[in-house]
DNA sequence: CGTGCAGTTGAGCAAATTCAACGCTTGTGG
DNA sequence: CCACAAGCGTTGAATTTGCTCAACTGCACG
């Protein structure tokens, strides 16, 4: 169960008030859920790794819309197989509550992360990437800096400074522009306070 | 079911750290959600009025403390009786799921509401306590200018500047400091935009 | 080679914060 | 009953932070 989907890099996978339909599984590739603001800004929710589930949603109308990061491979499942299954089965039904409180929680964190100064934001989200990524250190941002600004409610030269910043401080080491490697943890989980 | 229980202003009904044992509904007065940060400052998560329910979590630990803004009255529930419920029957499950996935968007529409500029975050919040309030154009705030920045992520000097502001700009009246009058609702979506 | 895109860097600017003072209301004690 | 302190809200001036605009680099791709 589960048909499996490709989507080209910067492809959209649904769009802001489209039908709420499907329900996802990253398999391979980084997805991410954004929003455009009226003032042509716009606003990225959430990024999702493979073995992350995206688009569940309660309204029957998207309010974010996702998109492939780089090119991407998910699983689509029938969001209306998914509640008549929850409605049936307890596990399902919990397992679906779950998904749910668990996106509440990043959706709350996200929100903290939005409260701080751009080097806390910046310290944060690298350590909340490294959280998530298989190497601890190493990080392979698949993301630009552009989405980065957008999910941490910065300009992309306010990020590309504090980045520069924190490799000068001797935090990080920056072997690439999309390669973040962690030199010290502890000072970044300081400055992410 | 549900066991009444009342708390003074200020009066803290469970802190972070704690067990989540239980959940609540407002049914008097105001609650506040919170959480310290590391610098002092504070993170207003959300505002409950009357008729409303708080205090939903998944993890087994608070990760954020509630607060009564007012004298308030709540009713008090079993969290581990909920969740048995909502495994045996599948419409107390749905239940849960709804208020879970609400809570998720109000989480996600207070994210974009940081996003914006003051006046934008002043003017967005008085339309969504309108919409939330009885009286559709007479608001009585029962929160302090402190709750309010910590909410919207100001200090309560920009909030008390941006509100003398939009009365200023006839958007608004202010009879009194915790009263507010929409007199032009249509500009006000306009600098929430 | 040139073109275009992603990222970095610099200078000036605008927005919100900080710090400080002040007015108003409320509650307390002389 | 008045004096005074405390809390809340407003206002002003100076400062800081991050943004805007612009130039420049490195790199990939035709």
């Amino acid at each position: 169960m589960g048909i499996p989907k490709s989507f080209v890099r910067n492809a959209e996978i649904y769009g802001e008030g489209e039908p709420t339909e499907h329900l996802y599984r990253v398999v391979n590739g980084t997805v991410r859920t954004c929003k455009l603001l009226s003032d042509g800004r716009r606003q990225v929710a959430s990024f999702h790794l493979p073995g992350e589930i995206f688009g569940v949603e309660l309204r029957d109308e998207r309010s974010f819309s996702a998109e492939a990061i780089s090119d991407a491979v998910v699983l689509v499942f029938k969001r209306s197989a998914m509640i008549e299954l929850a409605q049936r089965d307890g596990d399902a039904a919990r397992d679906l509550w779950i998904l749910t409180a668990h996106q509440l929680q990043q959706a709350q964190d996200h929100l903290l992360l939005l409260a701080k100064s751009a080097q806390e934001r910046v310290a944060a989200f690298l350590l909340e990437m490294a959280m998530r990524m298989p190497d601890g250190n190493a990080i392979d941002l698949p993301m630009s800096r552009r989405d980065v600004a957008d999910y941490l409610g910065l300009t992309i030269e306010t990020v590309s400074r504090t980045l520069t910043q924190l490799e000068n401080d001797a935090a990080i080491e920056l072997p690439t522009s999309r390669r973040v490697v962690l030199r010290n943890r502890a000072s970044l989980g300081c400055l992410s306070a």
